[in-house]
DNA sequence: GTGTATGCAAAGCATTTGCACCTCC
DNA sequence: GGAGGTGCAAATGCTTTGCATACAC
């Protein structure tokens, strides 16, 4: 039995076979998927899960503070709670992604602190913008 | 005849009842609103007005440059090109929205282009976090 | 006149809900 | 045995698409 089921057992939740394997899945999780992904993962073991289980079961997770979503250009993500510490970069012209450390938004975070009192969770949104790659391409335009 | 409409004149595009109405209203608009909210205004003036519309109007002014979207928690929102320059914190507790200029994210700006060479769109995306009426009131728990 | 814009209805997609049934403890 | 969990189907909300019609230029 994986960790976050035995944490859930302990908190009162009960254990099915169901929730046993999502857990298992989103336990071992790359990184951040979508419901749909882990879905997908977790029908190769048990096919008759149904998504709906999979949006409460993340749910639960969430509430519990084992999982955390964040919100890329594209939708909502989930990932492990101990694995969202870091920001993404996201390109809007070639969809590249870069992960930035946590600590190189913490003067920002430390001033929205000390400025506004907002206890900002910078990681949950993704920063769009545009990457050294497309900037040079587009600096030389066709033609 | 407003501005939008002769910009999109002088570009060659078509000005229909619908469009100048919906022109008009965007040209018009008090900060940041969802298409939805668009249509509600331009349905005031010119009822027969389809959603559907709006939604190709608007993505007809992003696409000459007049307008710009950004995401909060719940959704899309737009406001004029020229507006746009501020980031936006809001309160997961509360849904509190509060306004920060962009020059506080310029340091942030500058490190994200110095390092990884990105160009970040700080704005597109809204801050999320817990603003401090609600750390404070969190920090007294009930009982 | 012709190509562009619009309305309408329908399709998509991600997520949520209601409800009867099932099963873990 | 009973609260809690699940599956299924349908509802929801937002956005997009296809197509026949209307109208700006």
């Amino acid at each position: 039995m994986g960790r976050f089921s035995q944490v859930l057992r302990d908190r009162g939740y009960r254990i099915t076979v169901q929730r046993e394997v999502i857990l298992d899945e989103v336990e071992a999780l790359p990184g951040h998927v979508s419901p749909n992904d882990v879905h997908a993962r977790v029908a190769a073991r048990f096919p008759q899960v149904n998504v709906t289980t999979v949006y409460r079961t993340l749910e639960l997770l969430e509430h519990e503070g084992l999982v955390s979503h964040m919100h890329f250009h594209d939708g909502a993500r989930w990932h492990r709670a101990d694995e969202g510490l870091h920001q993404h970069l996201v390109c809007r012209q070639c969809g590249l992604e870069e992960q930035v450390e946590l600590d190189e938004m913490q003067p920002l975070a430390r001033e929205l602190l000390s400025r506004h009192g907002f206890h900002a969770d910078l990681a949950h949104f993704a920063i769009v913008g545009v990457c050294q790659e497309c900037v040079r391409a587009a600096a030389v335009p066709v033609g």
